[in-house]
DNA sequence: AATATTTTTTAGACATACCTAAAAATATGT
DNA sequence: ACATATTTTTAGGTATGTCTAAAAAATATT
């Protein structure tokens, strides 16, 4: 079992991407967990002795498969917890992430699976991103971000890179929302803010929303 | 706000019976709490500088009024919990108990009010104890311990005194659960056990049993 | 290649929440 | 009431997870 600060650790390793070889670095970490690098290293000596991460001194850290494991159970309980705080709870997908966060350390593999099964074995949690399997498998899903169509292409929104309350609030005062179909109708030069279609409206976005929203692209079948 | 530690004890005070002007000893909190006095002490301590506890040196702890606050808010989401598990995700009352014990410390009062709403406002949890509303009310049911009933007096199953898996259990075994109608029989003098006839069945039991077992006595009307 | 800068680690502290062992206060028995 | 037993507190120590400041290693600059 692991402590949820340990927990805490694996999942924003996985998140800096730790599955592949190269060594994260324990100043990402520190920058990730808002603490300090010597905290970091304190802790990944702690974990690599425990065979959840492979650590060598100066060359960062990255997971090893029972690390991965765990980083993967632990996102699908925040997701599915995510899930249920949506559908069920009548949050709004800018007010889950704290309390996920708290959720997703719980520890009864019944409540989990059971949830799961409540839910109706959701495959995404509210931001478009995929729930991993009890195997820790994680579909990857086709996605580009708004910004690299090209005018007159069009997708569906299915996620979001950044989900900062800031930006998820954007998004809700402009009802763009998971399952939207958009079409970027031109582009700026000067700024390179874009004109998007929408529910039969025009909106202008700025190059940095469009750089942060996922599309799945609908193919050009008209 | 308190630490999860801290929760527990102002919790565990309050089940003791902290609510009275009469002190709580370290050593019955220790018991409960599966610690040592001289931790309890060091706790208590802390606490009372918090303003959560009433504290003279031998002379135990009661709970001020925000103790019992903090301690009433606690037991209403541990029983609102219990409820979701077991209405929705189907955990036996017997199974409650443990996850509930990690998920009353999540903080978010819009979770927990959500819940409620969910849960249709629910008024008791799975073994029958009353789940205080949002200002810490407690509403007192009026129940008596089936060994307190006289030979042909029946009753509603409203709840149980002690709420071990291994009781809990004996009761599933048997098919006793809230909501069942038991009728005394007759006792046996010899070693006072008692012979109850719940659905139309006769069945002895223990004397130990009946003095677990909380009845809302229904009156002989007929 | 030598120096400067940045990153990372080590060393030593601190707070929380726990422990053991001994001392102090209270309760009990006759 | 007094000796004994029990309870409670104090004193000092441990593990976790954090911190700051200084030392060591790696990276960048010229």
């Amino acid at each position: 079992m692991f402590s949820q600060s340990e927990e805490n650790y694996i999942k924003t390793i996985f998140h800096l991407g730790g599955t592949s070889a190269k060594g994260i670095s324990t100043n990402s970490i520190a920058k990730k967990l808002k603490t300090k690098a010597s905290s970091v290293t304190d802790m990944v000596k702690k974990l690599s002795e425990k065979n959840v991460v492979i650590y060598k001194k100066y060359q960062g850290v990255s997971l090893t498969d029972l690390g991965k494991k765990t980083a993967t159970n632990i996102i699908r309980k925040h997701r599915l917890w995510e899930v249920f705080l949506v559908d069920k709870l009548n949050f709004s997908w800018d007010e889950v992430h704290e309390v996920a966060e708290q959720l997703e350390h719980i520890k009864s593999s019944k409540l989990i699976d059971e949830l799961d099964a409540f839910l109706e074995y959701p495959t995404k949690d509210p931001h478009g991103d995929p729930i991993p399997d009890k195997e820790g498998n994680l579909s990857i899903v086709e996605k580009k971000l708004l910004s690299t169509l090209k005018i007159s292409e069009k997708g569906i929104c299915i996620g979001v890179k950044d989900s900062s309350t800031e930006f998820l609030k954007f998004l809700n005062k402009h009802e763009i929302a998971l399952g939207k179909e958009i079409q970027i109708t031109e582009q700026e030069p000067f700024d390179g803010s874009f004109t998007i279609r929408m529910d039969n409206k025009t909106l202008n976005i700025s190059n940095k929303i469009a750089d942060n929203l996922y599309i799945q692209q609908t193919h050009k079948q008209e």
